[in-house]
DNA sequence: TTGCATTTCAAACACTTGTATGAAACTATC
DNA sequence: GATAGTTTCATACAAGTGTTTGAAATGCAA
């Protein structure tokens, strides 16, 4: 367990190749080569190319739940144990927002990863974000607790759309920025969290004086 | 060119397989074993195996999209030319939801088969989903034609977030499902539609005529 | 029928993939 | 400095991939 030198050229080559050129074709040959490591080193360190991939994700993953639950909890204390909707969703979108646009993300290869991560769903990845309910459970917990007579189904729907928002937005970042000419600024990562936010927001308190019937937060006739 | 059985048997049991059990690990020889037809019967009718993909591709995306355009036009001639701006979102997400979700998509491969195209994302299929600008561009048209006062990034922000929306709860729709504990109901489609379609619709008016609680919306995309 | 184009077929081709092996090179402890 | 444990290395392996080939079968027109 000497220098570790080994294993961790081996992470952060595969990482920058993963980033750059997906998950779909970038091979152990190519890490290695990469790295300036032996072939066989992956698997000695790591197991098989799936734990390598899933060590990446993992880390990488962690810290941005950490980050979110950090936020979160100061809302919530600062509030005296109920946090504004709009700081829950601001602590729910914000450090992925944050750590996959932005201006680091340029430079950033761990962001640049994470997008890749969340386009690709590769097995070892999906495997491990199935275990991510948990986590989202700790929102919806506070949503609950900010908002006490909303339904519990609204609750996990505008959990929902909020993440639907902000992955959207990493996923087709170059689609939006082409099909808008580049009038939607990608860059402006805070006016893109507070445009998210404030859209969440919305979806939950629209619906507010409404009865819990979801079909009817507009009421026009189905066809 | 006489009976096009194998060609045709060749495309169902690629869509069925690829539905079931994605792209990543089906293999020509999974697919000319399914269609009881020889191996070298693929590359003969299509060329190669990704031109296969595409073809099953083009083919639900292109009725996908004629199913959008006529559900605007038909907005747009009942409205005399401008179409209410909830009634773009219907056409535009609409049509997916009911194909994706919904009683059918149990049995429907179609169905099935387009959900995996939008979680996995393999290149020819990506290399589809880039030319489809043209399309939401009409949109946006529309969207400008509803409401003539509207900034442009507005528009555009409206239809990603429309987009997203859609497209999110398409794929997360297991995950919604686990978060919620059953308490969202996928299979109630309309509801659904009327759902993103509201929250939409809010998205985009809420910055008009409210200024309530957190509406930093409009004032900090300045443009 | 004969002739010709289309379609099917079994087989092989040419690679690439992740993984396993066993010897060599290290490193630290005694 | 010998020894035991760890790490590296070149190499081989086994399996699977999409694609190609050239001959056989089939369909169709004359």
């Amino acid at each position: 367990m000497a220098s570790d030198h080994t294993r961790s050229a081996i992470l952060s080559a595969a990482e920058r190749l993963y980033a750059d050129r997906g998950f779909g074709d970038v091979t152990l040959r190519d890490i290695v080569a990469s790295a300036n490591v032996n072939l066989a080193a992956v698997n000695y360190h790591f197991g098989s190319k799936d734990e390598l991939i899933a060590e990446l994700f993992v880390t990488r993953s962690l810290a941005t739940n950490r980050e979110r639950l950090n936020e979160l909890k100061a809302a919530e204390e600062a509030g005296g144990g109920r946090a504004g909707i709009d700081a829950i969703f601001r602590a729910l979108v914000g450090p992925t927002l944050r750590g996959c646009l932005g201006p680091s993300s340029e430079g950033s290869t761990a962001a640049r990863f994470m997008i890749r991560a969340s386009i690709e769903s590769v097995p070892p990845i999906r495997r491990i974000k199935n275990r991510e309910v948990d986590h989202l459970r700790k929102f919806a917990a506070a949503m609950r607790r900010s908002l006490p007579g909303r339904a519990e189904a609204d609750i996990y729907w505008g959990l929902h759309f909020a993440l639907a928002m902000a992955h959207h937005t990493i996923r087709e970042r170059e689609r939006l920025t082409k099909l808008s000419e580049g009038l939607c600024d990608l860059d402006d990562v805070q006016g893109i969290v507070e445009r998210v936010v404030a859209v969440s927001v919305m979806a939950l308190a629209g619906g507010e004086t409404k009865s819990k019937a979801p079909a009817r937060l507009v009421a026009r006739d189905g066809r």
